[in-house]
DNA sequence: TATCAGCTTTGATTCAAATCAACCGGAGTA
DNA sequence: TACTCCGGTTGATTTGAATCAAAGCTGATA
């Protein structure tokens, strides 16, 4: 069924707020590059949506089917789970994000995805997406371009857990944070949390309790306010210091 | 240029020693289960060799030709270098492996990837490697699965690096080791370190001593047997148990 | 063969983060 | 209202890895 885009036509992503689901692709997809062309072609091949509870997952290790996932509204973590029940965060996901793209190697998803908060996606068939990349091949390689994203972005990751220190990571992760939320047309510097301090410190490498008094380091040295999840950046310069020489972007 | 496949048709890899091309990329490929029309249009596409002393760069951060590269011999590493001189080692690759994944998103490539010793690579570049796509769409498909594999990996490596302990992430940086040089038809127990202390620990986020002395550790344990870059594993399956009940696989 | 630079090992000390523990505060509920 | 649970903060202590330091080894080269 494709879906109509006639009755909206924002170009500007900062404003695509509606529950049309070509905007919420056009929102995904502008970023890439894609044009319209583009985009409507992806809309006709989205099946359908999901919606997802507050701790509800929308798919879990061991799950076959082979979906991409666009986030039309929503917060969600992705994580490993180990038998011996270590756990590690392995991404936070916003609104206009994808997901999903770890399960086309083994046929199963490796790691689950878990809503944070309600959440909507839109799914996204790896075949039909192959299929309509036949016609339209620039959009595979628009689709290669975000693989390859993701690789770098866990190259950052990396980097980060693996040779800073905590307060680098902290700032490093907020300042990640900031610039989606712009990205996405919120506020930079005045957003909230939706994950606890546990799952920031499984992301981040760190225990709760060092995340807990990261932020309260920050906020003693007047670069951040921390209100429980509401963070204010008073000064993002400072925070950006506090993040060392550093081009690594999670 | 067509490359020739008549001359060799080892279709098990582990024999596979040749410098014939298309037999380098059936060993590259069968992994993902290419069937022969496939590798031998994939051979068709492989526009020239290149050979890398020890010590050399194959590409290097900020250089902007996209290209695949199929490591024909040798062994290279790829890492991250930040500005203020942090350098983190994200991999190290192995003859019959795929590099260059990275340099699709930002159109120029993130990373250094150097040679250990000298080596020799297949150049594909993605334009060719997409063009052929469109006729052979299956190839795509496993295009997507080695990315795919490209991030599931990475995951590996921020668990390790989030949650494991000096040792842990030894015996898994061996385990991984051992099980690709029984892949590629040499002995699991037996092999030689082509990376040195420092590099390993850069790549496990730890400092050469730490490395140094973990493998003492193991030594002393008797699980392993270290000369040097000389490495026998004695007791293949204490070093699994050194790894805890990880499923990763880095 | 001697020399030298780079890599490796080992020991002593320091330090950052984990761990253990106590307490606080809000949301939900009996 | 009192209770409990959960998440967050803060303090005291422990611990694992980093750092500093010295010395041994190895392979390349003159």
């Amino acid at each position: 069924m494709p879906l109509e885009i006639s009755t909206c036509n924002h170009l500007d992503i900062s404003h695509v707020r509606s529950s049309c689901a070509t905007c919420s692709l056009r929102e995904l997809c502008l970023p890439v590059g894609l044009n319209e062309q583009e985009i409507q072609a992806l809309g006709d091949v989205v099946s359908h949506k999901r919606k997802i509870q507050r701790g509800g997952s929308l798919y879990r290790t061991g799950s076959k089917f082979q979906s991409l996932f666009a986030i039309r509204r929503g917060f969600l973590k992705t994580c490993i789970l180990e038998q011996d029940g270590r756990q590690q965060v392995t991404g936070f996901h916003m609104t206009g994000e994808l997901l999903g793209l770890d399960a086309i190697s083994t046929e199963i998803h490796t790691c689950d995805a878990i809503a944070l908060e309600d959440s909507e996606v839109c799914e996204i068939p790896f075949e039909k997406l192959e299929e309509i990349s036949r016609v339209i091949p620039s959009l595979m390689r628009h689709f290669h371009k975000i693989m390859s994203r993701e690789i770098v972005r866990d190259h950052g990751v990396m980097l980060l857990l693996g040779s800073m220190k905590a307060e680098e990571r902290l700032a490093t992760f907020l300042l990640n944070l900031s610039r989606r939320f712009l990205m996405r047309g919120y506020s930079e510097c005045n957003f909230n949390l939706r994950m606890t301090r546990e799952e920031i410190g499984s992301y981040l490498g760190l225990k709760l309790e060092t995340v807990s008094r990261a932020f309260s380091k920050l906020q003693d040295e007047n670069i951040i306010t921390v209100d429980n999840k509401h963070i204010q950046i008073n000064d993002i310069a400072r925070l950006r210091m506090k993040m060392g020489n550093t081009t690594c972007d999670t």
